[in-house]
DNA sequence: AGCACGCCGACT
DNA sequence: GTCGGCGTGCTC
């Protein structure tokens, strides 16, 4: 009778993507439990691989199951007794990996921190007895009495509009002497956006019911905004934040925390894999936004995590967002999502001006129809007016003042760009300095800029609007919150700061040159951002769309922002593009890549698309795109993964006569957007 | 990955 | 008859 370990070994090698067993020794037969790390050896005795225990078991003689049958090797070290995979995890991790045809250890690295000594005795020596104080579950405010709370009871699954202003906070709970405040608190912690209440509202009520909550949010603003909410209504020991900003020592501790007892875990992509104790409540905010792509393999983008998650714990699923998605909108027709709506929501006041707006307009007055005009100057005389503007810094460009070519960097040929007015220009790509610029065409040296951007519309604002204080906001000088007194913001897309109370008036300038550019998502991306900018109104504001006509200028002013979701994916099912069918693009040799998609036989719909030359990573390869439908993602995850553990193992002799090992012959990728970024 | 095994060509 | 080349395949 001998205790047997099955191990998860930590490579990103496909063919050893599976389980292994080690014989445990009698000096760890009690520390080693599922979810300690080990180190095991693997085909020699010398080399040591890192690797997770998943399953424990006896084995004797007349043990039965298909266990190894050959010798077994012991574990070499156990590294650590502390359990940091949890089991769910784990089968988080493999479900995954097997959607995407990927290797689970390199989902385990996505969700896992490294080992953090410190962490774990600390942990070790924490007092077990601890009970954290209760939660009381506070009605979910805004949308229907019982609505929310119902689908939360009966972990039921929905599509959320968000409250499209932003809401004042509960005053917060009885103070905790022990508790301690958020460091980074801001001076008025009185007010946020909509969603943010509503998801804290929802996850103390799943706390309140002793089960933890997984939220995620797309980049840090919103985990402050989502934090501030949250502290309001449960004690902050409840609360575990996990972002990317963090050391890999606070993302140890976070993960140990939310594994002791329920909390609300939040944070950006890897908080999806948080192991929260008792899963009530997964939630995302905004799931459109980019920064769910995941950029690390394999590549799975975190509302396809919360949906596997989801699936497996059986916890209720949220995901809110103004502008919907067309993957969720996809859900939602469906019928696996609910569609759920906020009661007599204070809708910001959309008023579309589809009057043609010149391109050579420069000035302000030009971009800026006389009705939006006039309503933006009253707002300003109350409080902030806010106006959104798609590029940053003085211009999009420079030209040559006599000729009008455009002027482009000596070193690398890339767009000369002028980060400030009077400022010396500078290459947007490589960032060299262009002093004393002279015109390859004409030899004059003067620029002038083109294009509008945040500073320059700024610029003209300001002049416009004589003692209005003028704000500008962008990428590169980031502003949080701004105070709500009269003032003129200027932001770009995404960088809007937030006002107590709200923006008095909201004007959203280039939104026809944000919908040129090309791309199958932009017009999802561009409702993302006006209704994230119109959202940040006070309730009932008005929100100019600037130059915008048809359904999407009535999509906007009814706020139906399900509708062009609609629409989109009827386009897509038509044109046989993601979300509407799955994809997988398949990547290596001609030969590996034609027998790989010979494999999947009758799955896909639709024609191939290519196989056309890449050159990436060698010269030789090339990239195929398969599309096929989601009933038949399984099998064909399956199959590629095969085909690539098939190819792995073998070497090719690159042309040239030196032999070495090549690129690997074959990579499979699921669900890559990229290939359809400019379709 | 990295290392052992094994099946063909030149050697003491 | 044997040594060693590198392609092939496995790792508990």
């Amino acid at each position: 009778m001998t205790t047997v370990a099955r191990v998860v070994l930590d490579s990103p090698l496909p063919q050893l993507d599976r389980l292994f067993d080690y014989r445990v020794p009698a000096e760890h037969e009690d520390t080693c439990v599922p979810g300690v790390r080990v180190k095991v050896p693997l085909r020699t005795g010398a080399r040591m691989s890192d690797a997770y225990v998943i399953e424990v078991v006896e084995d004797g003689p007349g043990a039965p199951g298909g266990a190894f049958p050959g010798e077994l090797s012991a574990i070499e070290t156990l590294v650590s007794p502390v359990p940091v995979l949890a089991p769910e995890i784990w089968t988080l991790a493999r479900a995954v990996a097997d959607r995407a045809a990927g290797v689970a250890s390199d989902v385990l690295r996505l969700a896992v921190p490294t080992r953090q000594v410190r962490v774990e005795k600390a942990w070790l020596a924490r007092d077990p007895d601890h009970v954290p104080p209760p939660v009381e579950a506070p009605a979910v405010t805004g949308y229907g009495p019982g609505v929310l709370e119902g689908i939360l009871t009966a972990n039921q699954r929905a599509a959320v509009a968000a409250i499209p202003h932003p809401v004042q906070l509960p005053a917060p709970p009885p103070a905790d002497a022990e508790a301690e405040a958020p460091a980074d608190a801001p001076a008025d912690p009185a007010w946020v956006p909509g969603w943010a209440l509503t998801l804290a509202e929802a996850a103390a009520r799943t706390l309140a019911t002793e089960r933890s909550a997984v939220i995620a949010v797309p980049d840090f603003r919103d985990l402050t905004d989502l934090e501030r909410a949250l502290h309001a209504l449960v004690p902050a020991e409840r609360v575990v934040r996990f972002d990317a900003k963090q050391s890999n020592g606070q993302r140890a501790k976070a993960l140990l925390q939310a594994r002791t007892h329920p909390v609300v875990a939040i944070g950006n992509r890897t908080a999806m894999y948080a192991p929260a104790t008792d899963l009530g409540l997964i939630a995302m905010w905004d799931d459109g936004d980019a920064s769910f792509i995941e950029p690390r393999a394999p590549y799975v983008h975190t509302r396809d995590v919360a949906l596997v998650r989801a699936a497996q714990s059986g916890a209720a699923l949220l995901f809110l967002s103004h502008a919907r998605s067309t993957d969720v909108q996809r859900l939602v027709e469906l019928h696996w999502l609910d569609d759920v709506t906020p009661l007599r929501a204070a809708v910001p006041k959309v008023i579309p001006t589809a009057q043609q707006v010149s391109a050579e307009g420069f000035a302000a007055q030009a971009r800026i129809p006389s009705s939006a005009w006039r309503a933006a100057r009253e707002a300003s005389r109350t409080g902030p007016v806010l106006v959104q503007v798609a590029n940053p810094g003085f211009g999009t460009g420079l030209v040559c003042a006599d000729c009008g070519e455009r002027a482009h960097c000596r070193v690398c040929g890339g767009p000369l760009g002028s980060p400030t007015h009077g400022a010396v220009p500078q290459c947007r790509f490589c960032g060299a300095l262009a002093a004393g610029y002279r015109c390859p065409t004409c030899g004059g040296g003067k620029l002038k800029a083109v294009g509008q951007g945040a500073q320059r519309t700024a610029d003209e604002l300001g002049r416009a609007f004589p003692g209005t204080r003028i704000i500008v906001a962008d990428g590169s000088r980031p502003i949080d919150e701004v105070p709500a007194r009269p003032a003129v913001v200027v932001a770009t897309r995404g960088a809007e700061p937030s006002t107590p109370g709200g923006y008095a008036c909201v004007l959203l300038l280039d939104g026809e040159k944000m919908l040129g550019r090309e791309g199958l998502r932009v017009q999802e991306e561009v409702l993302r951002f006006w209704t994230n900018a119109a959202a940040k109104g006070a309730p009932g504001a008005e929100a100019y769309l600037v130059g915008i006509g048809g359904s999407l200028a009535t999509a906007m002013a009814l706020w139906r922002l399900d509708t062009p979701a609609h629409d989109e994916l009827v386009d897509r099912r038509e044109l046989m593009f993601p979300p509407a069918v799955r994809v997988a693009t398949l990547t290596g040799t001609e030969e590996a890549v034609t027998a790989a998609v010979e494999a999947l036989g009758e799955a896909p719909v639709g024609p191939v698309l290519g196989p056309v030359p890449v050159d990436d990573p060698v010269p030789g390869t090339v990239r195929a795109i398969v599309r096929f439908p989601y009933a038949h993602g399984t099998e064909v995850a399956a199959t590629l993964k095969a085909e690539v553990i098939r190819r792995s193992s073998t070497r090719r002799v690159l042309p040239g006569g030196n032999r070495r090992r090549a690129a690997p012959t074959l990579r499979a990728r699921l669900d890559d957007a990229e290939p359809f970024a400019e379709v």
